[in-house]
DNA sequence: CCGGGGTATCGACACTCGTCAATCCCCGAT
DNA sequence: ATCGGGGATTGACGAGTGTCGATACCCCGG
């Protein structure tokens, strides 16, 4: 818990002495902590070089379906760690597996992407 | 490094035969290595329950600008802890921090977020 | 029925990250 | 000049995560 806050801050100090000018919990827009931490973890699936580099090849392929294989290559990735970033992008509802036979074919959700962008805070709030 | 990758994929063994179905690296929109990591660097300030908040707490009152102190209490995070969060917004280029004596007030960049919003694949690639 | 090959899972390891207590810095006020 | 207080930095610790090798699964072809 913080302590202290008992100076006031300069040209705010005319409202209530007993606020002490920082305004302790009179903030608006705050997010609320199960939304943040939902927006946060949906965010981790994005934040991590292997994984945004799956979502451009298999955004830049869109018609022709991306298995497994096709990506170890290009990412200069093992299997299973291919394998491994797949399922978190599945997981986090950007990718849909779609299984095949043997092989596994991977395309994004449309909307998804978007969907992100537009739950940042202060996207749609300029100024 | 993998290897095998010698089976033909069931309809697509057409185009060449030294091209044994996976297309190794025929993959097109495969973003830069650096371009990857330096998005997900980007990103990453942005996963995070805490930062997330604060972005909200300060576009939600753009017109008061917010200290430190204002956001300790609504996250009921620590004051360093809090500091660091913000350092790490301010480092990413999400927020400006501004000195004034001993308050240093924060204000979000306008177009920061857009610009990453924008910046992930697939966003203006509907199908 | 058996073998091969693509894929998913498991266990382990190294690295990063979020958090706090303690401390230091720096500016304004007295 | 000295004091007080807001803010940034340091050091440390626990939790989370990316990576790989080994292995299990499972479907198809012969």
């Amino acid at each position: 818990m913080n302590s202290s806050r008992t100076a006031d801050r300069p040209g705010l100090d005319l409202v209530d002495v007993g606020t002490p000018g920082c305004s302790p919990a009179e903030l608006e827009g705050a997010m609320g902590v199960e939304q943040a931490a939902a927006l946060a973890h949906t965010m981790k699936a994005l934040a991590d070089p292997a994984r945004l580099r799956v979502l451009a090849l298999v955004a830049g392929n869109e018609g022709r379906e991306v298995c497994v294989c096709d990506l170890t290559d290009p990412l200069g990735l093992s299997q299973p760690t291919v394998s491994h970033h797949l399922k978190v992008l599945v997981d986090a509802g950007f990718l849909t597996r779609e299984k095949r036979g043997v092989w596994a074919y991977f395309s994004l959700v449309p909307g998804a992407l978007d969907a992100v962008a537009a739950a940042l805070p202060g996207v749609g709030t300029p100024s």
